[in-house]
RNA sequence: GCCGGAGUGGCGGAAUCUGGUAGUCGCAGCGGACUUAAAAUCCGCUGGGGCGAAAGCCCCGUGCCGGUUCGAGUCCGGCCUCCGGCACCA
């Protein structure tokens, strides 16, 4: 049999589907309306198959969902800005505008080779200036509403990449980028207010049913919520006192020392002039060092160190000594606890170490404490607790919580692990801040009106080493005119984080060319919140969250209708060769073209659908992908040699003069149709879709070699039903050759404005089934009969079986359990 | 440590939601047809063990232990292993 031709078909049809504008989305089809987005990748380069899968997942999403009917949006654009694109331009010596265009070149026509098809009319590029203006005009909508600050912060610092990082963009210590480790520095850094929807974010999770359970785990975890209290500690002799937050104001009586973070501002006071301080400030180099080198993170040692001055329990009325270590985290909180052994293990750890007391104040109900071995952290009542002794550490709560508020000693207070999402960048490559500082008037947005701020394509873009962004140097950037007062100023020079990029591209794609505001509000209220959301589990946190946290905001302000952006997400599984994720640097990519030159990009699409359940890992096979080429070249053949007959046969069966072997495809036909609209439609399962295909083109095989006298005058209706049904099917996944045969059947059309096949669910099950004869559960016997059967009838079929009976030996049966069109099981 | 996910033939994986024939489909392998030969293609076999000349029959088998049930890969309880996320968060 001859090779289908694959080159010729496919690129046909590619030019073909671009100039139509086959994927072009009528907006104003807002009934039946459905957004697939897909995550708009960064232009790194060359795609491997890897990244193949995302793409190909969405594209056969979005023909599918066309052929269902709707009118769908898919989108795609490019997440242009940031350090990889700077840092590769860096390599190259070039700049990074001409090296971003040049991959975004390249990966469209990657995009095109694959069949994959997007309404190209809405690109969005993110380092575009009629894209970043808007991406500056949200920074102004967050400052307006006193969501975007600026605030001296320790930050993390890579000297390598020599900018400052998000906390999420370090990982264990180090660079997530390069794996540098991260130094500490003091910087004045621009921060969006994330925090402030911490509630809104959590909560929500619970509405979003459609997403994957472990990605709702990741953000719940993320963001990590706890109610407490805050309370003072009075420093004895000092006038002065720390406040702790805690999470148990019910052990209060139980809390026999303070301990404060090295980096507390009253360790510096208590340092400061003390005959110890040498000793301690060694002691805080030492931590600190720790601290940067990640080497404390787990510390189970407990180290600290006796400051020189007791506090005060506000409830018990002793005076209890006050440490510093490192255990106590100044990033949380506020930086100071109050420590409780007895009831927390790392106070427990602290209090073993250094001989401090220990006192229970909390007992179990059933008495199983696990002191003095271990701290107890479980339930119970409160003990050594003065007027609170016998209460629930609940009710213990609240009496405590309120008592203090209402003595104005404390309040309640809500911690989250979430922290305000740091956004500047001292790099190049990305949208400017749009604020403007003024000797006079400080810190002043820029209007509105003058956006964009452009980026000065003329400055040296490489990092400069000293903290400052690269467009410090440029003076016709850098000074301006105060917008407020008319005097000389200058403009801020750091650059956003590509997060704040990504964080609103979903709106954009609504209105991408409108020049007078970032999106259009109708529309994205009209097609908003996307349907279906398909990307890499990498993004889970990050991306997701931030563009939530967007999303809420703008909702906030009135700018849009819904307050969640993706209403289902599908988040696939990673491609790996020899059991590593494939990427350049472990050099096991498969490049697209080595399977697409030989055998089509049908093929290699066929190929990432088949080869497992969308949502898991995969491991490559090369052999696996031959075997999705014999396919195609199977239904190319059953075309090829049948064509006429195929042909002739357009015309709708009538079952009543079928033969059975005509009824058997007939029926399989109908099954396979039900099947795989389930698979897909619902579960994404292209993997057991493409199975059930593969089945059908057997079946057809089958009838089509046939003995004569097993088929009728209706043979050829069957066939082309089935083959017709077979190619719609599989339209979505393997397009061109679908297409390609869609045309060759006589439709002058694209099959992707036909519709999916129907089914008959009369004919969905085969007219017989095997009836399974169990006795005491195991199978003895198997009968064929017709489906539907009535259970007495299959009752009385079963205990007539020769082979059965033969068992029973005359013995009467206990009880026969039977179930319609599957099963019968004798008990005796 | 906490949270999530997964363990099924030589391999990728079906069946798991809703308990009812474990292994769809594909890969690899073996045998056969075609061929001077090979490739390609087509047909057949392919979890393990046992009995039988054969037709066929029997036993075991879904990470481990237990439970529920006429019946468990599927449900429940307790473990083990692997993967991912978070991790001194008071």
């Amino acid at each position: 049999m001859a090779r289908y031709p694959h080159a010729e078909i496919e690129s046909r049809w590619q030019e073909r589907w671009a100039q139509d504008g086959l994927m072009r989305c009528d907006l104003s089809a807002t009934a039946r309306k459905y957004y697939c987005l897909m995550m708009f990748p960064y232009p790194s380069g060359e795609l491997h198959v890897g990244h193949g899968r995302n793409y190909v997942i969405g594209d056969s999403l979005a023909r599918f969902k066309k052929m269902e009917g709707y009118e769908v949006l898919a989108p795609m654009g490019w997440d242009a800005f940031g350090l990889p694109a700077e840092n590769a331009a860096i390599q190259r010596d070039i700049h990074p505008a001409q090296w971003t265009r040049g991959n975004i070149a390249r990966m469209k026509q990657q995009f095109h080779r694959w069949g994959v098809v997007y309404d190209w009319t809405r690109e969005v590029t993110s380092c575009e200036p009629d894209y970043y203006r808007w991406t500056q005009w949200l920074f102004l909508q967050l400052y307006d509403a006193g969501l975007a600050y600026r605030q001296a912060a320790s930050v993390n610092w890579c000297p390598k990449d020599r900018t400052v990082l998000a906390n999420e963009q370090v990982v264990d210590g180090a660079c997530e980028r390069c794996g540098t480790p991260i130094e500490e520095r003091h910087l004045e850094q621009w921060f969006f207010r994330i925090t402030a929807f911490a509630d809104q974010l959590l909560d929500d999770l619970g509405t979003l049913a459609d997403w994957p359970e472990r990605v709702v785990t990741m953000q719940r975890n993320w963001i990590d919520r706890s109610e407490g209290v805050e309370l003072d500690f009075a420093l004895q002799g000092a006038g002065r006192s720390v406040r702790c937050f805690t999470t148990r104001p019910d052990t209060i009586f139980g809390a026999t020392f303070l301990v404060l973070s090295p980096e507390h501002p009253e360790v510096e006071r208590l340092v400061a002039g003390s005959e110890r301080e040498p000793e301690l400030r060694d002691a805080i180099a030492r931590f600190t060092a720790d601290r940067l080198s990640g080497r404390s993170r787990t510390d189970p040692s407990r180290e600290g160190v006796r400051l020189d001055v007791d506090a005060v329990n506000p409830f018990t009325g002793e005076a209890i000594p006050v440490f510093m270590a490192p255990y106590v985290l100044m990033e949380y909180g506020t930086g100071a606890i109050m420590a409780v052994p007895a009831h927390d293990q790392r106070d427990f750890e602290f209090a073993t170490r250094y001989g401090l007391p220990v006192r229970e104040v909390i007992r179990p109900a059933d008495g199983k404490t696990t002191l003095p071995d271990a701290a107890y952290a479980g339930d119970g009542v409160l003990v050594n607790s003065g007027d609170y002794d016998g209460l629930t550490p609940r009710d213990a709560f609240d009496r405590l919580a309120t008592l203090l508020e209402r003595e104005g000693r404390g309040k309640r207070r809500v911690n989250y692990r979430l922290r305000d999402w740091l956004i500047s960048r001292q790099r190049y490559w990305g949208a400017p801040i749009p604020m403007i500082h003024c000797p006079a008037c400080g810190v002043v947005p820029v209007p509105e009106s003058a956006l964009p701020v452009l980026l000065p394509d003329d400055v040296e873009f490489r990092p400069r080493g000293d903290g400052k962004s690269p467009l410090a140097a440029s003076d016709a950037f850098r000074n301006v005119t105060c917008p407020a007062c008319g005097g000389a100023a200058t403009r801020d020079t750091d650059t956003m984080d590509t997060f704040v990029d990504s964080s609103w591209y979903f709106l954009r794609y609504l209105g991408p060319q409108d020049a007078t505001r970032a999106f259009p509000k109708e529309l994205c209220n009209a097609w908003l919140p996307v349907d279906q959301y398909i990307g890499g589990v990498e993004h889970a946190i990050l991306h997701l969250l931030y563009a939530r946290f967007i999303t809420k905001f703008l909702h906030s302000r009135g700018e849009i209708s819904f307050d969640e952006p993706f209403a289902r997400l599908f988040t696939q599984g990673m491609v790996c060769k020899n059991g590593l994720k494939m990427s350049k640097s472990k050099g096991n990519v498969v490049p697209p073209d080595t399977i697409i030159e030989p055998m089509g990009a049908d093929t290699m699409r066929l190929y990432i659908l088949f080869c497992g359940p969308p949502e898991r890992d995969i491991e490559w096979s090369d052999e696996s992908v031959d075997g999705c080429y014999r396919f195609l070249n199977r239904i190319w053949g059953i075309y090829e040699t049948h064509d006429t007959m195929l042909a002739s046969g357009a015309q709708a069966p009538e079952y009543a003069g079928l033969t059975d072997a005509e009824r058997e495809l007939f029926r399989k036909t109908h099954h396979t149709i039900a099947r795989v609209l389930a698979d897909v439609s619902d579960h994404f399962r292209f993997n057991t879709a493409i199975s059930g295909l593969m089945e059908l083109s057997n079946a057809i095989g089958t009838l089509v070699n046939a003995p004569a006298d097993a088929t009728g005058p209706q043979r050829d209706r069957v066939v082309y039903h089935a083959f017709d049904a077979l190619v719609r099917l599989l339209a979505p996944m393997t397009p061109h050759i679908c297409e390609e045969l869609w045309h060759r059947m006589g439709h002058a059309e694209s099959i992707f404005t036909a519709t999916l096949p129907e089914f008959d669910p009369e004919y969905t099950r085969a007219e017989v089934f095997d009836l399974v004869i169990q006795v005491n559960s195991k199978i003895r016997a198997r009968e064929s009969i017709p489906t539907d059967t009535d259970p007495e009838h299959m009752k009385a079929i079963a205990l007539a079986n020769p082979r059965i009976q033969e068992l029973l030996a005359g013995a009467t049966p206990r009880r026969v359990v039977v179930i319609q069109n599957r099963l019968v099981n004798i008990v005796t």
